[in-house]
RNA sequence: GGAGAAAUACCCAAGUCUGGUUGAAGGGACCGGUCUUGAAAACCGGGAGGUCGGAAACGGCGCGGGGGUUCGAAUCCCUCUUUCUCCGCCA
């Protein structure tokens, strides 16, 4: 959402940010706004006239009553009913208008830095740069899925039977090896001078409508039966959802939190779960980093989080490159956005395990989230990025210390978290 | 889950029973000064207040959220949310 003002002052650029996104269908949405946005002011100016008038001639009725003056009173009361009436249908028209704006501003999208490379689709996302080597080892890694039940560590089989697809059992060492990378993901951050932070898991339905669309929502949220609260599908939504309708000082900022929480998916439009794997599922767990700070601030601290999800990996000997979202790729309230991908030595390509997103104000717009300065409130800036979502990591952990006798070498950082257990290995047959 | 009490601006807090110049008393914080080597404290003085419209003058909205009654609502009614106390239940 961007701030209406721009559309009012600086149309031309709004224009040309949907041409930079393709999606040239929502230009019209910019003429259409300026008009109702005139259209509304107007009504408000007429509304604002007749309820001053009516203020006033309450205020005469009260101290005609005190004067004992009932009849004039009375008369004085027929007119302000007749105001009233009028103001009825305007004030109906004027919800009307600002419900039409409203609408068309959550469809024109954020304005997006100038860095953002312009392009349709995901698949003209551009490689900004690979950290570590992209290894091949020279025998052959099995699908990610079958190590670990060779090393008896995941059961689909039972997860299917209890909640279904998409669903898992970890067992013994993988379980272990999941909850090792969480932990020490957390501490990961917690060192980085990030504050940690476990959210509910459950939102309400105004928190959700403020943080995504309803098409999205759809997509995604898993209801809770007979309640009003869904499961969320990532902590963002909690840690942002905290901050609605708040006013920060300044001297506060930045806020940066590293939350952990479980996330729920329902999947539903995506490419699909997979059967047997554990890339896409309805339930996983993520370390996460949100950052509230000044405008002023937010590029410098996107490139700081994103190359911590880097130094992460590569802590845990695991090859990354990161990825820009070009223009077209780019979610409408993204400022600039990239991917971390993780090399998969058996796939030999690199795949989505985080993502980091400035949102400019926009999201704060949105939820009204503001920061008080000397200056009086403004919007402040929000921005997220993934530490580790397990188990989609797993993969690569699993698939880069995988060893050609079948064993799992667990990386050094990791095995603190692991009782000091250096090595996972196939069960005895 | 049951029964009570409460929610007022950045913070504390009056006003709510008995509806009417209430942008909303009084503090604190804030700004200026006196005092002090400096600071704190104390004392004196001061302005501003959130948001929308407006070039401005000014006006609208706004007392947890939403709705209602009324010529007029912080004040009365309904509803939701949250907090506190008590009871019940439970890791």
């Amino acid at each position: 959402m961007i701030d209406i003002k721009v559309i009012r002052e600086n149309a031309q650029l709004v224009k040309e940010n949907i041409k930079k996104k393709f999606q040239e269908e929502k230009l019209s949405l910019v003429d259409e706004v300026r008009e109702l946005d005139e259209k509304a002011r107007k009504l408000q100016q007429e509304i604002d006239a007749l309820r001053a008038k009516r203020n006033r001639f309450s205020d005469e009725i009260g101290l005609l009553f005190k004067d004992k003056k009932i009849e004039e009173a009375n008369l004085k009361k027929q007119e302000v009913v007749e105001i009233n009436q009028q103001l009825l249908e305007m004030e109906e028209e004027e919800a009307r208008v600002k419900e039409e704006i409203k609408k068309r501003m959550l469809l024109i999208p954020n304005i997006i830095d100038d860095s953002v490379p312009i392009g349709r689709d995901d698949s003209e996302n551009v490689e900004i740069e690979r950290f570590g080597e992209p290894v091949v080892p020279n025998y052959e890694i099995p699908y990610h899925a079958d190590i670990c039940e060779a090393l008896g560590g995941l059961d689909k089989e039972s997860a299917g039977r209890t909640s279904g697809n998409g669903f898992y059992y970890l067992v013994g060492d993988i379980a272990r090896l999941h909850e090792a990378t969480l932990a020490y993901a957390r501490d990961f951050m917690i060192d980085k001078g990030f504050t940690y932070c476990i959210p509910p898991f459950m939102i309400r339905s105004d928190v959700v409508e403020g943080v995504m669309s309803f098409a999205e929502m759809d997509a995604m949220m898993y209801k809770i039966e007979g309640e009003d609260l869904y499961l969320i599908g990532t902590s963002e939504h909690s840690m942002i959802g905290k901050f609605k309708g708040q006013l920060i000082d300044e001297k506060e900022l930045p806020v940066a939190m590293t939350s952990y929480s479980p996330c729920f998916r329902k999947e539903v439009g995506s490419h699909g779960l997979e059967e047997r794997g554990l890339y896409r599922v309805h339930q996983f767990e993520k370390q996460e980093m949100v950052v509230l700070c000044k405008p002023s601030d937010a590029m410098e601290w996107y490139n700081k989080m994103w190359s911590y999800t880097v130094e992460f990996f590569r802590s845990l000997d695991v090859s990354v490159r990161t990825l820009e979202c070009c223009s077209g790729d780019l979610a409408d309230l993204k400022v600039k956005s990239c991917d971390v991908e993780a090399w998969s030595p058996r796939q030999q390509k690199y795949f989505e395990v985080g993502s980091c997103s400035t949102l400019g104000d926009a999201q704060a717009r949105r939820l009204g989230i503001r920061m008080k300065t000397e200056n009086g409130n403004q919007f402040l800036s929000t921005l997220n990025n993934t530490v580790i979502a397990s188990p989609r990591s797993l993969i690569a952990i699993i698939e880069s210390g995988y060893q050609s006798d079948g064993s799992v070498v667990i990386p050094k950082v990791l095995q603190p978290y692991m009782g000091g257990l250096e090595v996972i290995k196939p069960k005895q047959k």
